[in-house]
DNA sequence: CGGATGTCAGCGTCACTGAGATTT
DNA sequence: CAAATCTCAGTGACGCTGACATCC
């Protein structure tokens, strides 16, 4: 029955990162039947936690690529979840926010999210997914500190706030794409 | 500085797929400058712990696709790592066996893996990290139930054993194409 | 002008599907 | 013939790079 070899097993990085595509996959299998898929959910997420937003701030917040993010914020706003605004103060940003049927989204999203979360830590009582939850938590913060001078995570990347709202918070405007 | 949305953050199985794809994408980029890849350690390990064995053994043994572990062994029979030897029992079957470069590329394979998960579990002690393990490994056995009819995890896969073997450790054969 | 922001096209990896050839 | 094994071509998601237009 012990299928996998045993000195994988013993690494616990190896474990990390078995268990952890096993619930990305899972999650993201389930997205899919609702046609929406993971960062669609972390999008929507981290619009419903920090408010409306620069698309290059969300992009920091998430670690995901700017241009990866735009084919997101495409999908969303055809479906009607976010919306686009250029700012007037600073015609290059461009502020999203979620819309009501963005947030009637997330919220079945984040039931999905639970639902297969709870498939993946059935195995756990409630002490030990606490536990678990702590362990991962401190990993999270914890900047790996390149040992190696990993290309994928150059460095930690301090902060977002590098001058965003010069005073007030960026007026609106109903986004209208120059000629392309 | 918590630039991360607080509602993944409460997801466990985000920080599971957040902490799991670092690791791993450490470990690749460590690989990397080997010329050599995550399944290419997986497939060295399985075969040192669980030796030589055919092909189909291989892939449901390390959860790869069948046709995926093909290219990973055209990689490793061109480092002249592994070996190819088609079964004169049934001529359907290869089996893989390790070389002795095979088994010393592993050690070093094994060597950057364990320097990878110092660093990525440095902020756990040791007890911390006897802990994780264990929670994750938990995780690992656990048949993920398939509370949806995930297409991507069909069934447990329950074993290997469906006829191996017909009496002998199947015979060698130095291996040679018939006309491709 | 230098630098920031959003956009687009393309590349390589990854996991999977579908088809084919060979053998039992 | 049906089924198993290995192989190969192709697909879609993903993460990244490089280039571009726009704007400060």
């Amino acid at each position: 029955m012990d299928t996998v070899p045993p000195s994988l097993l013993d690494l616990t990085s190896f474990l990390l990162a078995r268990t952890g595509r096993t619930a990305r996959a899972r999650l993201a299998a389930r997205l899919a039947e609702r046609d929406q898929r993971l960062w669609h959910l972390a999008v929507l997420a981290a619009l419903a936690d920090s408010g409306p937003q620069v698309q290059r701030e969300l992009a920091t917040r998430l670690a995901i690529d700017p241009s990866d993010l735009v084919k997101v914020l495409d999908d969303l706003t055809r479906a009607g979840q976010v919306e686009r605004t250029r700012s007037t103060t600073d015609r290059r940003r461009i502020r999203v926010s979620l819309t009501t049927t963005g947030r009637t989204a997330l919220a079945d999203l984040l039931r999905q999210a639970r639902a297969v979360q709870d498939e993946v830590l059935a195995p756990l009582d409630a002490e030990e997914r606490a536990a678990l939850h702590r362990l991962l938590l401190r990993l999270h913060r914890h900047p790996p500190a390149s040992g190696t001078p990993t290309p994928g995570t150059p460095t930690p990347d301090t902060t977002t706030s590098d001058a965003p709202t010069p005073g007030h918070p960026t007026p609106d405007t109903p986004i209208s794409e120059p000629g392309r």
